[in-house]
DNA sequence: TAGATTGTTAATCGATTAACAATC
DNA sequence: TAGATTGTTAATCGATTAACAATC
């Protein structure tokens, strides 16, 4: 599989995935791009490039097979492994993260944080155990956790994963404000940056 | 100002506004297109084209001026208005983004939850109290939050942003699935699909 | 077989980069 | 004035859309 795939490409699958899901349990079998396109507002031509992108999983003149589409794309996204996430740093934003179950059903687990103040280690956030941020290191030689949720300070970040990168850590979720580089796939939300952006729209809606 | 601005590059300012942000305090006064570039990872022509969609904001010969060019940034963004926001439903969802403190200093303030849980209702979150979900329209034409922020089950936003839009909310931060189409802004912030997507990453990484 | 719809190539569109004249 | 760096136009690149032959 895999012609090279554009980033953009790959960023919409998550959608596509979700949506299937959607016409599944509504009892759905078969859709056609067109059909498709219509409910996503996206082009029926843009659906196949996309998908083709992984190899043809449709048929001609019938369409795709909402099942089996929903499961290869699923593949693709790498669902069918278990993720197990630990969250670093228990302040605001890792409280957050580790309350924000929704992403659970989809076989990502968030099993520990890790935190370097006294007053929290040995606590629970939503059930899940605060650690001594010392140990991150030891716990993930350890437990070998795949995903790191950072949610510490800016400043603090870099030093973080450069001892998680060395610990195993396949792949870091980053909440914090730092453009980390570093040898392993990072995902940056931005939720700053989101709301500026609504700033920007609703001021240049209103004018 | 303002010939018609992509929605990319519009995208970008919230990180140019940042950068400038940290350079402001450590006392960096000036700064070429050039440096800017290297430090952020894209090109200085890149730079130079999106902020003259916006206006002339440098010196030929200089450069631009950090404390000016921010501030212009600022104002682009719409964030020297304050902005109230609330947060509808006070589930996980809603727990963390009245939990996470981070966008705060910039202008954003969320002053209520809503919730339909009698249990909830009362109550507070990080200090914020929990109204009264059957009390939203009445709240908001009396209060005026410019922003609400979704964070109820895709199939229940629907109704919530179109008696929000009826009220006069001005744009809608919405962490639900719901694909929603509104006549205001909608800022959708996907964790799902962000993590999906790092998912993704890891999984082509690593073969 | 006729109709439908894919997979894929070609055409278009828009965004990024390069180049350079204007000018501080 | 000479050097630097912008603002802006032109060239390139990539992504989206359109078209259509392949085929179920």
């Amino acid at each position: 599989m895999a012609k090279n795939v554009p980033e953009v490409v790959a960023r919409r699958l998550p959608r596509y995935y979700r949506y299937l899901g959607e016409q599944l349990e509504q009892g759905v079998t078969k859709i056609s791009s067109r059909a498709l396109s219509e409910k996503m507002r996206v082009t029926a031509s843009q659906i196949r490039q996309d998908l083709n992108c992984f190899g043809g999983f449709g048929q001609q003149g019938y369409g795709y097979n909402v099942y089996e589409l929903h499961e290869k794309i699923g593949e693709i996204l790498g669902l069918n492994d278990c993720y197990r996430i630990i969250v670093i740093g228990a302040g605001n934003v890792g409280r957050a993260v580790a309350n924000y179950a929704g992403f659970r059903r989809r076989g990502f687990v968030i099993e520990a944080l890790f935190d370097n103040d006294p007053n929290l280690i040995g606590g629970r956030i939503n059930g899940i155990p605060i650690l001594d941020a010392s140990e991150i290191g030891a716990y993930c030689r350890e437990n070998s956790p795949q995903i790191a949720a950072i949610a510490v300070p800016g400043h603090a970040a870099e030093a973080v994963v450069e001892e998680l990168e060395e610990s195993g850590i396949l792949g870091i979720w980053n909440f914090s404000h730092a453009d980390l580089n570093c040898g392993i796939p990072v995902e940056t939300v931005h939720m700053s940056d989101s709301l500026m952006n609504l700033s920007y729209r609703i001021k240049n809606n209103e004018q």
